[in-house]
RNA sequence: GGAGAGGUGGCAGAGUGGUCGAAUGCACCGCACUCGAAAUGCGGCGUGGGGGUGACUCCACCGUGAGUUCGAAUCUCACCCUCUCCGCCA
């Protein structure tokens, strides 16, 4: 969410970034005009406090002496106000949340460097900081090849045989559901415990194990709500309701909610595996196949907390540690850097892996790795006290990246690590995960 | 679910109708003392929003929301949360 003091200092800036946004008409001037009415009515409604607040002084020291004619006096011309006030603040309350309306349903405005474009398509790929596809390729597993036609994941004799079992899942929950068995559901479970470890271990995270049900106003700090209501599964609570996360980013990044942090304690580096729900409203007839696309999966969210001037650099590293996970697992992919039409909506900016997955024979999303500024933060109000001489509190900056989605990861393990007689090898990454399994599936 | 206690500034903790945005302690910052540090002394130190070029000034905020009152941290009501005990329970 946007700071209106910004906007009024800078109404050529603001309007020029947002214009890069897909569908967004608003401009400063239309928020300005909502800003001056409210300073209309906080002017008049301070001016009348102000004489109520000095009158009920004198009658306090009016009654102290005695003089009771004089109170009641000063009490008459209270009085006169009294109508006047209760109006103020119902006119402040309402304009203030009309702003605040206005202003939540904007999406963040992107860096420069960020790529325009309409859709996927004005992606461009992206190398890492003086990086080139040479550079790259030294790090990055090259896309395998196979002396037989690669099959979808849900293909592969492992998985095919029952072990990726999305009848019996329809059965419990329905389309967009599946049940893992076996060693396919193992392979689930060292995938996520490979990246928790790689994260905690090596990359300076704090392990977290978050509430899966969250509130309202948390969905508010990390943007799903007002906007994308229709992409969240809720649960119904006493007289409300609690949400079921899409993603930890929404319990990791809100535990710095209403909070003011000091500056020593930045950066702050979580991460949780966790299951996600999404409704995927509007995904009808999307890879409906396999379990690409489904209502629950689990995932290895990332989330950092820092000081305004270390959060790109933060954003660099944060891909590094999901690509890592990649690396590691000698998975082929390449990194992409979105275009505006494709940004999400708190993002500036935002780094998606895609995985190559040859029976699909396509790169598909596995990771996003975004820096929200401070949009989050203000949504949240998330604060730090800069070190050293008294300082006011700053919002912090948030980001966050998946690293990577556990059972995208799956499903690229099983079609990147196929064999023609069904079996999949395990990374030597995940062998210890397996009790020291090379290979499952097999004969 | 039942009973009781409580929610005040970064933390602890006073404050039960007016001069209280709020004592005191700790933490923190500055200065003094010191070779330096500790200790000590002095001073400073909440957040947000208006107005003013500025010095400055005004308003709001003591869990949240309503209410009583000329005036509410303080009184009333509802709600939320935390803690203790009991019950139930993975």
């Amino acid at each position: 969410m946007f700071d209106i003091k910004w906007i009024r200092a800078n109404t050529e800036a603001f309007d020029t970034a947002l214009s890069r946004r897909k569908g967004i008409t608003t401009r400063s001037a239309d928020l300005l005009a909502i800003d001056d009415r409210r300073r209309d009515i906080i002017v008049r409604l301070n001016e009348a406090q102000e004489k109520r607040n000095a009158l009920s002084k004198q009658i306090g020291q009016a009654k102290a002496q005695k003089d009771e004619a004089k109170a009641a006096e000063l009490m008459a011309e209270v009085a006169r106000l009294k109508d006047t006030i209760p109006a103020g603040e119902a006119e402040e309350r309402a304009v203030e949340l009309e702003l605040r309306n206005a202003l939540s349903v904007l999406p963040n405005i992107a860096f420069d460097d960020v790529p325009d474009g309409t859709d996927e398509a004005g992606n461009v790929e992206y190398f890492g900081r003086n990086g080139s596809p040479e550079t790259a390729a030294k790090v990055r597993a090259p896309r395998p090849s196979f002396a037989f036609a690669p099959k979808e994941h849900y293909e592969v004799g492992v998985a095919a045989n029952g072990n990726m079992d999305f009848e019996i899942a329809a059965k419990l929950s329905g389309s967009r559901f599946v049940v893992l068995k076996g060693e396919v559901a193992r392979l689930e479970r060292a995938l996520g415990q490979f990246m928790l470890d790689l994260h905690t271990n090596e990359h300076g995270y704090l392990e977290v194990q978050p509430p899966l049900l969250v509130k309202d106003d948390a969905l508010f700090g990390t943007n799903q709500l007002p906007k994308f209501e229709d992409d969240l599964f809720f649960a119904p609570h006493g007289d409300g309701r609690l949400a079921l996360i899409p993603t930890a980013e929404v319990p990791l990044t809100n535990m710095v909610r209403e909070s003011i942090l000091s500056e020593e304690e930045l950066p702050l580096r979580l991460t949780a595996l966790t299951p996600c729900f999404r409704s995927e409203a509007g995904s009808a007839g999307r890879d409906t196949r396999g379990m690409l696309r489904q209502h629950q999966f689990n995932k290895v969210e990332m989330v950092s907390i820092t000081t305004p001037e270390t959060s790109t650099d933060e954003h660099e590293r944060m891909l590094t540690c999901a690509e890592t996970v990649l690396q590691k697992l000698g998975l082929h992919y390449r990194v992409m850097n979105l275009c505006t039409g494709d940004l999400g909506f708190g993002a500036k900016k935002t780094y998606d892996l895609e995985v190559w997955l040859p029976g699909q024979d396509t790169y598909r999303e596995i990771s996003s790795v975004s820096v929200c500024g401070d949009f989050q933060a203000r949504r949240m109000d998330a604060r730090y006290r800069p070190s050293g001489e008294k300082q006011a509190p700053r919002f912090v900056h948030t980001l966050n990246g998946s690293g990577t989605a556990v059972g995208r990861c799956l499903i690229a393990v099983l079609e990147n690590y196929q064999q023609e007689d069904g079996s999949v090898l395990v990374p030597d990454v995940l062998q210890p995960y397996m009790g020291g399994l090379k290979s499952i599936g097999g004969r």
